[in-house]
DNA sequence: TTTAATAGTTAAATAATTAAACTATTTTTC
DNA sequence: GAAAAATAGTTTAATTATTTAACTATTAAA
């Protein structure tokens, strides 16, 4: 490839993903409750789809720090939306949990934001947007993959 | 399209696009001076581009309120990388433009940012990248298009 | 059994953000 | 042309997200 058309697509890769990062958690945040933060929403996701995890397991997904995790986590559950258990064969171990609240409002507000997203996806044609999520998961491999994203 | 293919790609874009987000975040935060932040180079890489821009612009951009901007931009200005210059025929109007401080960093951070995306972009086969980033850009085009995105 | 490593929290600092109230201009309207 | 409405940007107070460093408690390794 010619090395003006490799800083060209970075170019317009960098702009691009900056647009669609910046309106993407916009419209999402129009789908949250007044109270509720687009990285409580993610937070919440997660936890939902794997039922259970640990702090350093959400660190190591979000990318920040365990500290991060801690603030993050205090919220919600002083929110009510989720709860910390020790594990009882390694006292170090404290799980996250939703309640039974936190499973409702993840539940409702999946729904809205998958209304949301088929909005667009379906804007597409199912090659298209097949291809698109291809090449998307492969990125998203070769990210984690490299060194010193922890 | 059936139902549940349009569930199940909806599904994948979300949890991709999440991972692809903070990874990414993660990985640009490593190329920056400690002192500086994601925000803020995304920020002056934006007006380089535009030679001068307002806070009204940066906002619709930025997808947040004029205020945060203000708060960016004033740590911006502290450190000797942004002007503030009044248009003289329209004197609510602000101009931000980069000092000679701020355009060298933000020449030297894009150059060292094109080298971290060239290194992930360049294990996808032109083609590939191409059709990729095509789609992508509908998608901002869509979203930006999208009421609510303010 | 002392030493290492691991899991998580706390504390202090900063950045990013919002909402509401505000100042200073320019445009509209009657 | 003066009063009213709109526009551009700032200030203030509050909250969330984040980092680094120091810390507690527990488990694993020497």
């Amino acid at each position: 490839m010619q090395r003006r058309n490799i800083d060209d697509l970075i170019e317009r890769y960098l702009s691009v993903s900056f647009i669609v990062m910046r309106k993407a958690a916009a419209l999402v945040k129009c789908e949250l409750d007044e109270d509720m933060t687009n990285d409580q929403y993610y937070l919440l996701r997660y936890i939902k789809k794997k039922a259970k995890c640990t702090s350093t397991e959400l660190a190591s997904m979000f990318g920040v720090n365990k500290s991060a995790i801690t603030a993050m986590t205090n919220r919600l559950v002083k929110k009510g939306l989720l709860q910390r258990t020790r594990d009882q064969n390694d006292r170090r171990v404290v799980y996250l949990t939703l309640t039974e609240r936190g499973n409702e409002w993840i539940t409702e507000t999946e729904e809205k934001i998958h209304k949301l997203v088929e909005s667009f996806i379906t804007k597409f044609s199912e090659r298209e947007i097949e291809m698109f999520i291809q090449t998307y998961e492969k990125l998203a491999c070769i990210l984690q993959e490299m060194e010193g994203t922890s």
